[in-house]
DNA sequence: GTTCGTGCAAATCCTTTGCATTGAT
DNA sequence: ATCAATGCAAAGGATTTGCACGAAC
């Protein structure tokens, strides 16, 4: 059914280690990818994002900060750089996809379906969880690609305090 | 961000027990909501479903099993219907949302993000991994509106059976 | 007789594709 | 000089919205 996105199974790319830019070019040379103005600018782009970002996004320039360019390229470079392991995304959600460098290693997601926050984490945090599943329905789960999705603690204080605030202003 | 769909955090729905059709439409009643031709067609498709199903899918008729209706009042009369707890959907990785009755009390997802197959299971068999998550991440993690994503166990021994075969071939 | 629901068309959002041109190698 | 990558425009799938007509209450 769906694929193009799914990284499973297909030859797992080497992700990106250390410091970006340079790594990142040597990498594409590598994998006989051609080192175009919008490929530097999309690169550029995803270093100076503070997170995950959307092709729209990026496209335009993370708000002026680099040059903006043709969205449609933007997400052939990022499906590209994902190929060879420099990009990875994940689904927050509804919305767009969220793009950035895999230069940081392994991030799994957690995100709130009432704030629409999310939070990244290192994949060993998740060992437990992930054991555990496997262990119950035999699934290898992993929250890389879409995340594990429900109330954030703020939400939850803010969902069971409703009825003490209630209370509160019947007083 | 985005809403619309999200249940969290909004008057919790009554959902339906017991079995279909009388009860989905007494619920409809009382909510105020009118039982026309294109609802009964939508909760007989619905029925007649096995499994969750897409608008497409039930505006099509359920393969011709049921009259075809118009995809545009489909989706709003689901998403009427699950308002008022009558309906569920899940996202099941890419691909559009899948539609099923309520009355079968919550079910939650895990699904393969290679072959794209999925289980349903009762809340209650995730019921340690949803305290594992909250006592580490203060999430508290449903995945009923978006599912467990991983590999199953047939993709995992597929994938782990490679290097074998590989082997073999070579030999 | 109102008001809500319908069907159709058109619009929206996110993403992909076709194609002639430009540019990296 | 070659071939991959670009930019633009147009198509694509999933879902939503506007609106005039019809049907449930």
């Amino acid at each position: 059914m769906h694929e193009g996105t799914n990284t499973v199974g297909a030859a797992r790319p080497t992700p990106i280690r250390g410091p970006g830019r340079a790594r990142a070019i040597t990498h594409m040379r590598a994998h006989g990818l051609r080192v175009s103005a919008a490929r530097r600018v999309l690169l550029e782009a995803l270093l100076v994002a503070d997170g995950p970002m959307s092709a729209e996004q990026i496209a335009e320039g993370i708000g002026g900060r680099v040059p903006s360019s043709d969205l449609a390229s933007v997400y052939r470079n990022l499906e590209r750089l994902q190929e060879i392991g420099v990009v990875r995304h994940v689904h927050l959600g509804h919305g767009p996809g969220l793009y950035q460098l895999a230069i940081d290693g392994e991030r799994e997601y957690l995100t709130c379906e009432r704030c629409a926050d999310f939070r990244a984490v290192d994949p060993r945090a998740l060992r437990l969880v992930r054991a555990l599943i496997e262990r119950d329905f035999g699934y290898r789960a992993s929250f890389t690609h879409f995340p594990i999705v429900g109330l954030c603690e703020a939400c939850v204080r803010e969902l069971e305090g409703g009825a003490d605030e209630r209370a509160a202003a019947a007083r």
